[in-house]
DNA sequence: GCCGTTTTCGGCCCGACTGTTTTCAGTCG
């Protein structure tokens, strides 16, 4: 068992824990545990023996530390197993819809029995919820909804989460002697922000026609698999214990180039190519690109022969969805998209005094260490009550802090002095003007979600960027993948007052959200506005999820040109709308 | 349940917003 794993459990039974009226604090340590779990870079089932060795675990003490041994011996615990036999593992579901916290979960256990989401809608639809407390029209709507919601995301997974199956799989079935290749297809290839399951593809001399029995064998055998699906003798399909469900499939490598071309899709993108084959005297299936007329092989081999059969470049899998790739391939015009390292800054992060796990000194090196001349410190303000926010006076230590450390570092790095400051209801930010002519970098980001229409909505986030001393919106749409739909927002008046202001809008690299949707980086890049790119990182480690960002700029055509922290510091300061 | 001690127990990030309250509980960040 992973650590990921164990913190899942510890977390699952904080929240049992909260439903059943526990202790506030004893909750937390449980989640304090569980968070430890996650961030420690020991494995803990390896040194869970060692009693003294997780004493060591800030977080962990004498009780905590029996809890994880018996997590590790048996894969739960007493507390887990006998609050899960009361309510049943799909209580937890109702805490993913928002508005829905341990309370009202409390509160309808106690009031109806209900324990998961199903029985919640079939109460709501009964109106057995009307005339409990708290339980208004208005929150009944609310659930509603957000069963919808999440009926919509269930089956469906996170990138992160996809490319981590997807990589630990890979490396099992590369133990294998007779299999030499595998390349992750579908949509995870593509760099969808969410991925339905995982399309894997195997080559080698064990996959060859007649000859897979044992590395199908080899496959089946992997021991994360929750259940097999399908086992033939060119493809094995099971789901993972986390749900998600992988097709292997066996090739011959002779058609390796066509089968990773028709896995990868898009659909629309296929359709559009193989009408392009017809047209061209071709027929082109997962097996190969061939003549019409005697069904000879044309290509086959790689997807680069496939699409210089049809006379077109290769193109990044990101392109591939049917949206012009496949007429500005033909006529050689694919334009040059953006790469992690064409990035030379990171401009969004936080650090020990608010809510990080790092100083500003280790984030700098850490910059360093990815390559970049610059990031910036952007701490949250004083709103964020929750982070520690730093008020009028902490912030001005803090800008201090931060030149010293600028200073310290000789030009290894620049270190921007920066705040994140919040958008209040009204549009305002949470600072005074006072300290914000004091900041580079100025990021101002909505982080309560009001109740609000799209109209209004809208508006207050134009008036934040109306303030002169706001350079960049941060996290614009506030969505967060699979859990929170985005903020109601008309992105489009958003994006055009960013671009008539000068404003420039945040990409925010994290897996989990991903805010521009590539829809709304085209209409971004339609409309002039400038955007740029961060991992909004809470740890050092965090700063490599640069990577899932770019891919959502990929996929939206945006090249390094359109992407302003690309530039040298000194060009991307001047780039920015000038400071009052 | 953890921590840091004042070695035996008290403290443990807090403020804004919403809906249903007629003065506040619950959720969220």
């Amino acid at each position: 068992m992973d650590n990921a794993a164990i913190a899942r459990l510890l977390a699952e039974t904080a929240d049992l824990l909260e439903i059943d009226g526990g202790d506030s604090f004893r909750i937390r340590s449980y989640r304090r545990a569980a968070e430890s779990a996650e961030q420690s870079t020991v494995d803990l089932a390896s040194i869970a023996n060692d009693t003294a060795q997780l004493l060591e675990i800030p977080g962990i003490g004498k009780g905590m530390a029996a809890h994880l041994q018996s997590i590790v011996a048996t894969g739960s615990m007493p507390l887990r197993d006998e609050l899960l036999a009361k309510y049943g593992a799909s209580i937890l579901d109702l805490l993913k819809l928002p508005g829905m916290g341990p309370k009202t979960v409390a509160l309808l256990w106690d009031a109806a029995k209900i324990a998961s989401i199903d029985q919640l809608a079939e109460a709501i639809d009964a109106g057995k919820l009307t005339g409990l407390p708290r339980m208004g029209a208005k929150q009944i709507e609310k659930l509603h909804k957000g069963i919808d919601d999440y009926r919509r995301s269930v089956g469906r997974f996170r990138l992160d989460v996809a490319e981590d199956s997807a990589s630990r799989l890979s490396r099992y079935l590369l133990q294998f002697v007779g299999i030499q290749n595998v390349s992750p297809a579908g949509s995870l290839r593509r760099g969808r922000e969410t991925v339905g399951d995982l399309d894997l593809l195997v080559t080698g001399p064990a996959c060859e026609p007649g000859n897979t029995a044992a590395a199908v064998k080899h496959v089946a055998a992997y021991p994360e698999i929750h259940d097999i699906i399908a086992k033939g003798e060119n493809k094995v399909s099971f789901h993972l214990g986390n749900g998600l469900q992988v097709d292997v499939r066996l090739l011959p490598s002779e058609s390796y180039g066509a089968a990773l071309q028709y896995f990868t899709g898009s659909k629309a993108h296929n359709v559009a190519l193989r009408q392009r084959a017809l047209k061209m005297g071709y027929t082109l299936s997962e097996w190969a690109l061939a003549r019409l007329d005697d069904g000879s092989t044309v290509a086959a081999k790689t997807e680069k022969d496939i699409y210089k059969a049809l006379h077109m470049d290769w193109m990044p899998p990101e392109m591939r969805e049917n949206l012009g790739e496949i007429e500005a391939a033909a006529h050689h015009k694919l334009p040059k998209l953006i790469e992690a390292s064409d990035l030379r800054g990171d401009v969004h992060m936080h650090t020990t005094a608010t809510d990080g796990r790092n100083s500003i000194h280790e984030m700098a090196e850490a910059g360093i260490e990815r390559g970049y001349q610059y990031i910036a410190i952007t701490d949250h303000s004083k709103n964020m009550a929750m982070t520690n926010g730093l008020d009028e006076k902490r912030a001005l230590e803090h800008i201090r802090r931060i030149r010293e450390v600028d200073k310290r570092m000789e030009g290894r790095i620049r270190v921007f002095t920066g705040i994140e400051v919040d958008i209040l209801a009204d549009g305002k930010l949470d600072l005074d003007d006072e300290v914000l002519t004091q900041m580079e970098i100025v990021i101002a980001s909505i982080h309560t979600r009001f109740e609000m229409t799209r109209d209004d909505m809208t508006a207050r986030v134009i008036r934040a960027m109306e303030n002169p001393y706001t350079r960049i919106l941060g996290h614009p749409t506030g969505r967060l993948l699979l859990r929170r739909e985005p903020f109601s927002l008309d992105m489009s008046a958003v994006l055009r007052k960013a671009a008539e202001l000068g404003v420039a809008v945040e990409q925010n690299a994290a897996p989990e959200r991903l805010d521009l949707c590539d829809r709304d980086l085209r209409l971004a890049k339609e409309m002039g506005c400038k955007v740029i790119i961060s991992t909004d990182s809470h740890d050092t480690r965090h700063l490599s999820k640069i990577e899932y960002g770019v891919r959502q700029l990929r996929r939206a055509w945006l090249g390094p040109r359109d992407v302003l922290n690309t530039r040298t510091a000194k060009q991307f300061l001047a780039a920015l709308r000038p400071r009052p």
